[in-house]
DNA sequence: GTTCAGATGATTAAGATTCTCATTTCTATT
DNA sequence: AATAGAAATGAGAATCTTAATCATCTGAAC
C-alpha cells in the first residue's frame, strides 16, 4: 500500500497526498507539471486546490519522494523518485521526455568540478533535440 | 568601438542598447540578471526602464550577442557571447559562476542522444557544488 | 532640420508559484 | 466511538519575473 511511502517520509497520510502520489505512480507521462496533476485531479472528481498540489509536491520533493525538473519553458515538472539518478532528453517537437544515465558523463563532471576547485553536490543536464521516432506526431519531414 | 557589434547584429544604435552592452562588457561579474543590469544603470545615473532592459536583452539573445542561462533560482542571467560554447559550475555557497568546456562530455551527449533516437540540437548543463576557493566569503569550515 | 520607422518608458498584464488565514481533517487519547 | 489538538487544506490574495500595450521620443536618412 502506498500510504507506507508517506509514513516513511514522515508525512501525515491525507487524501490529497494519497491522490497526488497515485497520479504520479500511475500516469502514462512520468513527468508532470503541478498544473497537469491538478487537472487530472479535477478530471477524476477530486476537489483538491492548486495551492495544495504545489504544497504537497514541494513536501514530496523535500522528503525525496519526487524530483523537480526545470526544463525550458516556465513550468517545472515533477517525477517520482525511483531510485537511480538520471538525466533527460527532451524532444523540441513533441515534448516527449526520455531518461538516460551515462557513467562517462557523470565521471567527467566530477573531474571537471574538481579541476575547478569545486566539490560537486548536484547537477542538471538536459539535452534538447528532435526525436526521430516514427510515432512522433510532430516529426519533421 | 562597440557600436559595431550592434550594427553588425542589425540593431539600431541607441543609448540604452549601448549602455547595456557596456555593462555586459565591463562588469566584474560575467553573469548578470536583468534586474542587476537595471540597478547598475540606475547607479550610473541612466534613466532606462526595466522593460527596456528585458526587451534589449531578448533582442541581444536573438541576435546572438548574449546567452540566457536558467540557473536554479527564479531569475535568468545573461552573459556576453564570447565565441565558444561552454557549460557552468555554480557555487551553492557564494553564487560564483565558473565556465568550463569538456570535449568528452560534449561527445558523449551526442552519442547518448543518438542512441535514444534523438538528433541533438542543444543542451543545458549546470554543476552545483561548493567552491573550495579560500577567497570564498561563505566557505564552509 | 524634417520625417518616420523604430525604440523607449511607464504602466498594466500574464503566468507560475507561494502565502494567508479561516475551516477542515488526521491522529492520538480518552 | 467521541474528542481535542496539531497539522493540512482551499480559496483567494500576494509575489516575482517577464512580456505586452501604447503614447511619446529618438536616431538615421534625406
Amino acid at each position: 500500500m502506498e500510504t507506507n511511502n508517506l509514513k516513511k517520509a514522515g508525512l501525515k497520510v491525507t487524501l490529497p497526498r494519497m491522490k497526488i502520489l497515485e497520479i504520479l505512480e500511475t500516469s502514462e507521462t512520468r513527468h508532470l507539471s503541478a498544473e497537469a496533476i491538478y487537472r487530472e485531479l479535477l478530471d477524476s472528481g477530486e476537489e483538491i486546490g492548486l495551492a495544495t498540489v504545489y504544497r504537497v509536491l514541494t513536501q514530496f520533493e523535500a522528503a525525496g519522494l519526487v524530483c523537480r525538473l526545470h526544463l525550458e519553458g516556465n513550468q517545472a515538472v515533477f517525477e517520482l523518485e525511483r531510485g537511480g539518478h538520471h538525466d533527460h532528453i527532451v524532444c523540441n517537437q513533441c515534448g516527449r521526455v526520455e531518461e538516460f544515465f551515462d557513467e562517462t558523463i557523470e565521471r567527467r563532471q566530477s573531474e571537471v568540478a574538481q579541476q575547478h576547485g569545486f566539490s560537486i553536490k548536484d547537477h542538471a543536464l538536459v539535452l534538447y533535440g528532435d526525436c526521430l521516432d516514427s510515432a512522433c506526431p510532430y516529426r519533421p519531414a
